[in-house]
DNA sequence: TATTGTTATACTCTATAACTATA
DNA sequence: TATAGTTATAGAGTATAACAATA
């Protein structure tokens, strides 16, 4: 560890950068502050809710959120399409339906109609349990945004909804 | 791994599942499609920007938000702050830093005023790699959201300030 | 040839808790 | 006693690539 306390170069070279603008153009500068500021609020809440369901369910987000794909399509759903839903690659699916798997929460069941995938449903248990902490999650997060007033979350409702059908076009796109 | 294809059971239990309803209060679930439509809208966005960080730059989120806290902060900022500023403990700021300071992109400096602590600040390298880094990041999320109003743009913005601060005072109440 | 899912690997992030040095 | 930061640990997510089975 160096002791720079008493040299003035780096603040030079710092008041310089925080000074200086990067963007030219002042609609960029916008997007930035807007995206951070929905990661930030995204990320608040999502600690939140990391931390209780794990203290008081012992289990993760991500196995929360495969349990919850399943249990809204009664048929079930190939793992492909859980990684999809998931954003994340299909190796990790494998890793997390082994671990629901393990604990008896889902089942893998053979595909008949094509023997290279399989379809992911609850079992009994997994949907005894997923009711539980699907009832848990929604309270948390009811009081986390109750002093949200119902005008905003219409509009804020709607206002996602067009942001992620922009952002989709503009990820196909690339 | 069971073949159930032929069974019904499963499917009555799932349709039961389906159907009813967990919530009585109608907010409730308004709620929980909003959250989760935000969550989505990030995660989305965070995937690719997460992507193109590690394949155009060799580097990770954490570390160039760090750095990106750092930059604004002329006067560095103590572990502590970034720890907060970032939303996770201390000892994952350690970590972030470790690699940081190993690439010769941040300094550790001692805090006379405080010799428990010590002030993290960017190198001139540091400097330099994080306003490449930035500009990218910028040009990203401009490409990202071009697409959406600039009304839209304010008018979220706004909101979620307004979310922020709600959800706040909830997280500081528990 | 392409697709589905698995396996293996290496790395990063994460929370937790015990620890030290200092306040 | 409290605080700032480090260390150690265990566990989880992530990308990548190679692979087998099947389409």
């Amino acid at each position: 560890m160096t002791d720079y306390t008493e040299l003035t170069t780096i603040d030079n070279e710092l008041s310089e950068t925080t000074l200086s603008s990067f963007n030219s153009e002042e609609n960029q500068t916008d997007d930035i502050h807007l995206w951070l500021r929905m990661l930030d609020c995204c990320t608040q809440i999502e600690n939140e809710l990391r931390s209780r369901i794990r203290s008081e369910f012992k289990t993760t987000l991500p196995r929360f959120d495969l349990m919850s794909k399943l249990a809204h399509e009664p048929n079930g759903l190939k793992m492909s399409e859980l990684s999809r839903l998931m954003m994340v690659t299909n190796g990790n699916i494998t890793g997390i339906t082994d671990q629901l798997e393990k604990d008896g929460l889902v089942v893998r069941i053979k595909n008949r109609a094509d023997r290279r995938s399989s379809i992911i449903r609850l079992t009994k248990k997994g949907i005894t349990y997923q009711k539980k902490l699907e009832q848990a999650h929604a309270n948390w997060v009811s009081s986390l945004l109750k002093d949200f007033t119902p005008k905003s979350r219409t509009t804020l409702f709607k206002l996602l909804g067009d942001l992620k059908q922009s952002t989709n076009t503009n990820l196909v796109m690339s």
